[in-house]
DNA sequence: TAGAATCCCGACCTATTTAGTCAAGTATCG
DNA sequence: CGATACTTGACTAAATAGGTCGGGATTCTA
C-alpha cells in the first residue's frame, strides 16, 4: 500500500478543503501554494476527486474547489481505493478489488492468510478515519492557535 | 505495501525452502514447477535472496538451495523490506528508510499521524510472523496429511 | 458585453519500475 | 569427461509514475 505522490497531493488537498469546509470554495492555486504541489498536476487529481463524488467545482472567477459531501463522511480508505485502487498487499485478498492468485487452493494458502491479516490491519485503522478526523488531528497537533489560518496543513 | 509478483514468488519460494528445511536442498525447477513461477525469473529472485543472506545455494549435479538461517529465524518483515523496500505506506514514517517529506513540520503534519499508524499495524503483523509460522499455518489450514510431499503450499 | 479569472479536458512526455528472457560461464558429481 | 545445477550480467517490452501543455468552457464584474 505504498502511496504515490498523486496520492498524498489528494490527500493533503481535501485536508485543506476539509479544513475550509462551511467557508465557499477553494481555489487550485492556494492549494497548490499552500500545499506546494505542481498546479497542472494537482487540477488534475482534482479533476479526478470531482468525477469520483469527492468534491464540488465552481468555475470562473470566484471559483474553486469544496468537498462534496461532509468531512466526516469521507473515509481515508474511500479516497486511497480510488486513487490507488486496492488497499490489500495481495489481489487475493483484497474485498473491493478481488483477484484470483494461482494457489490452487486459497483457502489453505499460509501466505494469503498472512496478507489477510495484514489488509485487515490497514483497512481498520484507514476506515477508522475520516476527513474530519484528520481535521481534528490537525488542531490537536498544533494546539490551540489564535488564528485558523495559520494552521500548518 | 502493495506486494509485486516478484515479491510473492519470494515468499512462496522461501515457504518451500522452509517446508524442506533440514532435509537437504531443493532444486531451482523444482520449486518453479511446484509453484508454477518462471523458471527464469525465479532464479534471478533466489540470487538476490542469497547476497541478502537468506539463503545459501549449492552447485552442481545435486545441487540446489536451502534456508541459511533456521526458519523461526526469519520473519516476513525482514524478506520484504529487502525486496520491495519500505513497509511503511510514506517515507516520512518510515523506521529503515526514512525519508523526510515536504510537510514544514512533520511532527504536526496529520497525515503522517495516520500513516504512522498504518506503519505500525503493518509491521505488528509481519514481524510477528516467521518462515516457520508460515509453515505451522501449512500444516493447520490443510489438517493432517500422510505425506509430507502432499502439502500445498 | 468584453475581458479576466477559473475550472475542464485530453494529449503528450520522460524516467523508472516490473516482469521477465537469454546466453554463456562455473562448479560439482559420478 | 559430461551431465546437471547454479551464476552472472545484459537485454527487452509493457506498465506506471509524475508531471507538462494548449486550448476550450464558464462565470463574475466592470
Amino acid at each position: 500500500m505504498k502511496l504515490s505522490q498523486r496520492g498524498e497531493y489528494a490527500l493533503r488537498a481535501l485536508l485543506v478543503l476539509g479544513m475550509n469546509h462551511g467557508s465557499g470554495v477553494v481555489r487550485i492555486r492556494d492549494i497548490a501554494q499552500q500545499q506546494n504541489i505542481p498546479r497542472r498536476f494537482l487540477e488534475q487529481i482534482l479533476n479526478d476527486l470531482k468525477s469520483a463524488g469527492f468534491v464540488l467545482s465552481k468555475r470562473g472567477v470566484a471559483g474553486g474547489y469544496r468537498l462534496q459531501r461532509a468531512p466526516g463522511e469521507i473515509s481515508l480508505a474511500d479516497i486511497i481505493r480510488h486513487l490507488e485502487g486496492p488497499l490489500a498487499p495481495v489481489g487475493c485478498v483484497s474485498v473491493n478489488y478481488y483477484q484470483r492468485c494461482s494457489c490452487p487452493d486459497e483457502g489453505k494458502c499460509a501466505i494469503r492468510s498472512v496478507m489477510q491479516e495484514v489488509r485487515d490491519a490497514i483497512v481498520g485503522v484507514l476506515e477508522g478515519v475520516s476527513v474530519a478526523h484528520l481535521c481534528d488531528r490537525v488542531c490537536d497537533l498544533q494546539g490551540p492557535l489564535e488564528n485558523p489560518l495559520d494552521y500548518i496543513i
